[in-house]
DNA sequence: TGTACATCAGTGAACGCGCGTTCACTGATGTAC
DNA sequence: TGTACATCAGTGAACGCGCGTTCACTGATGTAC
């Protein structure tokens, strides 16, 4: 069967899953993750709560869709602002901004969405491994940009203490053998305080301190480019 | 009337408030806040539901008093250890670096305490300002370890970019006006970024990701205090 | 020191609400011959 | 092309549960004289 030409059946299954994904983000952002209820969302739809059993075997599988879908509409964000300032002959510390931007810019617009992927877990629900490769976009393409500043001969390299080699080696090995260990490390320590940043700001630590939001973020997050050796 | 001599009434009600908020705490850390009940608690107190309305006049005081009292406890935890050192005659980053370790330690041992303060904000509950100081203990100690450093002539002062300028000028003026802007910017940048790194372990994000947990985080947190400017 | 009254912690019933999930069913869509 | 049967989306009732909050009450503790 082709992708096209498609059964009444087949098509309203698609139509109808995107319906109650989308509804279900839409009370997301209203209420949080721990208040969404299949029941209200299947009253909004104009349909009974059972129904939803059909497309959803259960919250917790619909919450899972909608974690999967929060990190690829944040990695697809992040890429494309990627691409954007790429293709525009930018070099490292802007892609690297750039990037950083564009999560930020996301975040702000989705917060309850940011919340479900980066802020606690929910009580009781543990993300399965399948939402893995969704949650690596942005990680990858941070680790992107290093790689071809470190190709560029552009890199320089972060210094390690003596206590963090094995670990920043066994790092290296697994996200990205080509670069030096020193720069994984500080890679990863970037990558976790680029989404400090953007946690502090979304949930509130900021108010009352930090008004000019938008620059402070760009000062720290080009330092935070620095940091791994970018130029 | 003295602190000391009391009526069974004015002894009996500090009591039960610290058995209430004992009681809630070991749910927070079982449950997360969105499922922490009044109900639960009173029934494993062995109280009526309506009788937690004698020392609580709602869920969310009951919840603003646990938050208060987690922003107190990360803070004691993070200035009796930054004390510890001090007292040794540490140096800056020393110290810096006792303080993050006390943050991370304290967030590893309460997490559901920690999501509480620095997670997703609970939906619908908004914190009063009565959390205010308690929440800027961890801060203010940051503050002071630069604070030394500078009057010690120990402080490299960071650049600041032209744009940042009058915000980190703004920012000084508030939270430290004898320290330079720069310093203060990178301060408050470091301390969201120290943030980011506790919760991105805590939250599962270094999951099959950072297995040396303990090098790595001393690794970043002294990165840190150099960007800030201590040697 | 004893008594009358005021305070207040805790009770028990009730209100009104919402939730996830199961199950037997109806009736429309799809498939095999 | 037409018919018999299989599939499956959606219904409606029900199960069993938990929640925050209010209210009139009882009885112990505290206070004033």
């Amino acid at each position: 069967m082709s992708s096209i030409v498609r059964g009444a059946r087949a098509r309203a299954r698609i139509e109808v899953t995107a319906a109650i994904k989308e509804e279900a983000r839409r009370q997301l952002a209203s209420e949080g993750a721990a208040r969404l209820s299949l029941r209200a969302v299947a009253r909004e739809l104009g349909m009974v709560s059972s129904a939803l059993y059909r497309y959803f075997p259960s919250r917790d599988d619909l919450l899972t869709a909608l974690i999967i879908d929060a990190y690829d509409s944040l990695g697809e964000a992040a890429e494309s602002a990627h691409a954007r300032v790429t293709d525009a002959g930018a070099a490292p510390v802007e892609r690297w901004v750039a990037v950083g931007e564009a999560v930020r810019a996301w975040a702000l617009a989705h917060p309850q969405e940011y919340a479900l992927i980066y802020g606690s877990p929910v009580p009781g629900y543990s993300a399965p491994q399948t939402t893995v490769p969704a949650a690596a976009r942005v990680g990858l393409l941070l680790i992107g940009i290093v790689r071809d500043a470190h190709q560029g001969h552009a890199l320089e390299v972060p210094l390690l203490t003596d206590e963090l080699v094995p670990e920043a080696v066994r790092l290296g090995a697994d996200l990205a053998p080509d670069l030096p260990p020193g720069a994984v490390a500080a890679l990863v320590a970037a990558w976790a305080q680029l989404f400090g940043l953007v946690g502090f700001e979304l949930f509130g630590q900021f108010n009352r301190v930090v008004e000019e939001r938008e620059p402070f973020f760009r000062f720290a997050v080009t330092r935070l480019a620095q940091e791994v050796g970018l130029r």
